[in-house]
DNA sequence: CACAAATCTTGATCTACGTCAAGAAACGGA
DNA sequence: TCCGTTTCTTGACGTAGATCAAGATTTGTG
């Protein structure tokens, strides 16, 4: 491991990706990035292991980390692979335990780094700080909750036409990433989401035009969403 | 709405049940509890209303609270219904901004109440119980983070195999919720989860007898979790 | 203990949607 | 402009699992 002396603007741009720190005003990122440190691990290298005191928080800036137990009998049990913009050990860290697991770079990877030091004491500096963090932590965990209840009990239809409408600007949407990518974040296949615009097309609720969807009725839709098929 | 006299242990009580504070040791929840005000409302008396600036957390203890917007048409559209044990109106609080919705008892509530300062003052004063919030949000945040992709990747066997090796002690697992309850929770339909426990024993996986299932190739049924059939 | 109510199991049916495969469009570089 | 690559659409097909319905088993109650 080496301690990389990074633009500020560049610790700050990889603390914006994290959805810890999603909603934080310009000035207090700048506060964070300034008391986080920047690290690079070499592939292979160990950023924590299993057991040790959790000192330290990452925000995966560059690379990738492997989370990995050892079972009794040796085997390695992959639990998650991070990638750019996601944290790590903040339930240790925060709690004041140790790691659960090891962490590994998977390649040649950039972290930000935070000791629970700091939190406690911009806790007591700046309370906002923690505030603000709690708020972006509710408001994604109660996307999640409603994602999750969506996808037992919604079929696509209604999942597609809840994502056009919470989307639309006016009453047009552009689709900023390819549909393939936008299929599995419905939890559905790029097939079927084609399909389904077809099928919104057909019946006069849209009209789609590449990546550009016009919406018609948006009553319809939000019917459709709400789940009267 | 009028102010209960409550007796701190049912105060700790309510508090227990939100996921919010889940994980906090005994005498933080009753730190809490003393700053917590309780109040009753009565069925149709309204916590908030939107536009307000947001004063007051709420956690419903005894009740329902219903949560809904007022569209420009005058239409009443309800976003959610909060039963006992869920928090409301965390974001906006903890940012520090204004409520973002009606909300109006739908029947006789009790909730205990936060301010912002309580939580500010908290925050100065013992940092550890917002680092603790953040911990257990970050652990309920995983968690559905898990669920979603399971429910989108995985079938239902494996689901259901995570569930039983998630929850053993020993190679034992205790049904506590009746299986229509655990159903929901596992995404899926009371006979799909029946079928799906008989299927398990027939392949000499488990042993089911009533409530309580036996685990007996921990093995095997890692690797359905896993996701090879 | 009997009777009602709820919960659980099992079978039969139906459908939404994933998968495979093959064209059609759009994109991007030389 | 042409050609390779990726993205998108459309069709045909198979299947996991929801749903409906009818017993079986457990649970609670007077």
């Amino acid at each position: 491991m080496r301690t990389l002396r990074l633009h500020p603007v560049e610790k700050v741009a990889c603390l914006e990706r994290c959805s810890l720190f999603s909603g934080l005003d310009a000035t207090t990122l700048r506060e964070l990035a300034g008391v986080a440190s920047a690290e690079e691990y070499e592939r292979g290298e160990l950023l924590f292991t299993q057991g040790e005191a959790a000192e330290g928080l990452f925000i995966v800036g560059k690379g990738k980390v492997k989370i990995y137990r050892l079972s009794d009998d040796g085997r390695e049990q992959v639990i998650h692979v991070l990638t750019p913009g996601q944290p790590c050990a903040e339930v240790p860290v925060f709690e004041g335990t140790r790691y659960p697991a090891h962490a590994c770079a998977l390649v040649k990877t950039t972290v930000l780094c935070f000791t629970r030091r700091t939190f406690l004491d911009e806790a007591r500096r700046k309370p906002e700080i923690l505030l603000n963090m709690l708020a972006a932590l509710s408001r994604r965990l109660r996307h999640m909750v409603k994602l999750v209840d969506d996808l037992s009990l919604k079929d696509v239809g209604a999942r597609v036409a809840g994502y056009l409408l919470e989307h639309a600007s006016g009453n047009c949407v552009r689709l900023e990433e390819p549909k393939k990518i936008l299929a599995g974040r419905l939890g559905t296949s790029p097939e079927t989401l084609s399909r389904t615009l077809g099928q919104f097309q057909a019946d006069q609720l849209v009209t789609v035009d590449g990546k550009v969807i016009h919406l018609l009725d948006s009553l319809g839709l939000q019917a459709l969403a709400d789940g009267q098929q």
